[in-house]
DNA sequence: GCCAACGTTGGC
DNA sequence: GCCAACGTTGGC
């Protein structure tokens, strides 16, 4: 069964055209560092898998494009270079911490920024506007998937 | 830069 | 297992 998912991103980072113009529209979703995000990755997320890819703490953050699952899981290379901000101590390699899976970019979308998603009641309960939630990933029902898919993309 | 909310750590 | 201290997230 098909689900669907809102996955954070930084555009300074990886924005929407960032991932669009990778090889293959696709790049490894690296940094996850909560354990939340990550069993989504390891134990719920099938390729195929529909994502809100969604721009964070950036001037306009909202909805950007709209991706898939691209592969299933494999270790985050980053959680063991030390040069890199999500370098982990604590992981070793025989026994990785943290899980990546590649994400491919479908296209760009018109901006949905946070105050439209606020402002839309069909949507009032989606996960990402609830307070205080922080999570990078987080599941996206059927019927939010559809309406932001046909009614508002 | 501020700060609310939440997750993690570590002493006990 | 409790919980205070600390770190991080992310909108504003």
């Amino acid at each position: 069964m098909t689900q669907y998912w809102l996955m954070k991103s930084e555009p300074d980072e990886c924005s929407i055209d960032d991932a669009l113009a990778a090889p293959g529209a696709t790049v490894p979703w690296t940094g996850v560092r909560n354990y939340q995000a990550r069993n989504f990755m390891r134990d719920a997320m099938r390729v195929g898998d529909g994502v809100l890819f969604y721009h964070s703490s950036c001037p306009q953050p909202g909805i950007a494009g709209l991706a898939r699952v691209a592969s299933g899981v494999r270790p985050d290379p980053t959680q063991f270079d030390s040069a890199s901000p999500y370098f982990d101590p604590k992981s070793r390699p025989d026994q990785p911490r943290w899980l990546l899976l590649d994400v491919q970019a479908l296209r760009k979308t018109r901006l949905i920024g946070l105050p439209e998603l606020r402002a839309t009641p069909e949507l009032a309960d989606m996960l990402i506007l609830q307070r205080g939630n922080r999570l990078s990933i987080t599941p996206v029902s059927e019927a939010h998937w559809r309406f932001i898919t046909e009614r508002l993309a």
